[in-house]
DNA sequence: GGAGGAATAT
DNA sequence: AATATTCCTC
């Protein structure tokens, strides 16, 4: 009898515990609800979840009052499976590409904008160490695409987390497609294929572009600065010479000709600019209000990845479209001024090298 | 090996 | 067309 009494305590709580997790499942599909197009699979699993549960209070209160329940299978079953698509990605630190070990509030000591950085996360995860390196790691390289379907400040952490977890499953399928389709390739001339398989196409975050900046800055300018000095100083793990050195030959190119033909539909909040150093800033810190698509402008996990910096390349071109899309279109590149301008003239070497040549 | 610039791929 | 990667040269 007693035993009786216990077993209907044990299931009543067990209802009363499926009955919240419904909700909270609930509660889940209807923010994932709104990324429906980007996250049909999230959705889906959350629906399975929500309704493999409902099955089981089901269960619970008719029939199956003594023993398992069918339906506590599905728990351990389909829905334990479900579930276990969310669950490990607390424990898994691991699961971008190229994690940043290097990247922790010990390097950034130098870096005033990084510890301000970490309060606009807002993240008030345990191990906030261990999460922060991962996260910072899918905020720098992730494809703004994706980082910026999560800049929404309304998702609880478990949501983002199964968003970033899907993210990342994406692009391990991705990755692995790449790798059997594109093998080392021997066309065309320049730089493709000529020496095996190329790599990886890496988008430059804001938060990388802002490093870059802050290298920048601390250099002395962009004609001054060398890739090798940036890479050290923006102390990103996985990010080669090579890659500094591009983005800074495509950051000197565009401020040797800050001044593009884009005229017409201007704001008349013109944006100022100056050059500090030699890098082109903002003459303010704007709030020239850069609506984001998504309305209010969040700081989220992501959410240093919403403030725009298009404005912080020299013009107002495309060129950090990868960072910030089409925001940089309300940027002008009137009322710009320059205060000075380290070695703004083309190299040296260029002259020697066309004089060998002619 | 590192830097700058150009060529090339995406 | 813009941007990232690779190659070439110093």
């Amino acid at each position: 009898m007693i035993k009786n009494i216990s077993t209907m305590k044990n299931y009543n709580q067990k209802r009363e515990r499926c009955c919240e997790l419904v909700e909270a499942l609930e509660e889940e599909r209807r923010k994932i609800n709104v990324f429906q197009r980007e996250f049909p699979l999230c959705l889906e699993l959350v629906t399975q979840a929500i309704e493999a549960y409902k099955r089981e209070i089901s269960g619970t209160t008719t029939d199956n009052v003594y023993g398992q329940s069918e339906c506590s299978e599905q728990t351990t079953g389909e829905c334990g499976r479900v579930l276990d698509l969310f669950i490990p990605i607390k424990h898994s630190s691991t699961f971008v590409e190229e994690v940043e070990e290097e990247v922790d509030d010990k390097d950034d000591d130098d870096d005033d904008d990084d510890e301000h950085e970490s309060h606009e996360t807002n993240i008030d995860f345990d191990d906030k160490n261990m999460k922060s390196e991962w996260l910072k790691s899918v905020q720098l390289w992730n494809q703004p695409d994706a980082v910026v379907s999560n800049n929404r400040q309304d998702h609880s952490q478990e949501t983002t987390e199964m968003m970033v977890e899907l993210i990342k499953r994406n692009d391990e399928a991705a990755e692995k497609n790449n790798n059997i389709q594109s093998p080392a390739t021997t066309s065309g001339g320049g730089g493709g294929g000529r020496r095996g398989q190329r790599k990886h196409r890496r988008c430059w975050s804001q938060e990388l572009h802002r490093r870059f900046l802050n290298a920048l800055k601390q250099l002395g300018g962009p004609h001054v600065a060398t890739p090798k000095q940036i890479r050290e100083l923006m102390k990103v793990d996985g990010l080669t010479n090579d890659e500094v050195k591009s983005h800074l030959q495509k950051y000197r190119l565009h401020a040797r000709r800050p001044s593009q033909t884009t005229p017409n539909n201007r704001n008349s909040q013109t944006q100022h600019f100056v050059v500090v150093g030699g890098i082109w800033v903002p003459q303010t810190n704007h709030s020239t209000a850069n609506v984001v698509a998504s309305g209010e402008t969040t700081t989220g996990i992501y959410g240093p990845m919403v403030n725009p910096l298009s404005s912080e390349w020299p013009s107002h071109s495309n060129f950090g479209r990868t960072i910030s899309e089409d925001r940089s279109r309300s940027c002008s590149n009137k009322g710009i001024f320059r205060c000075s301008s380290p070695a703004m003239s083309s190299s040296t070497r260029t002259k020697t090298k066309d004089a060998k040549i002619s």
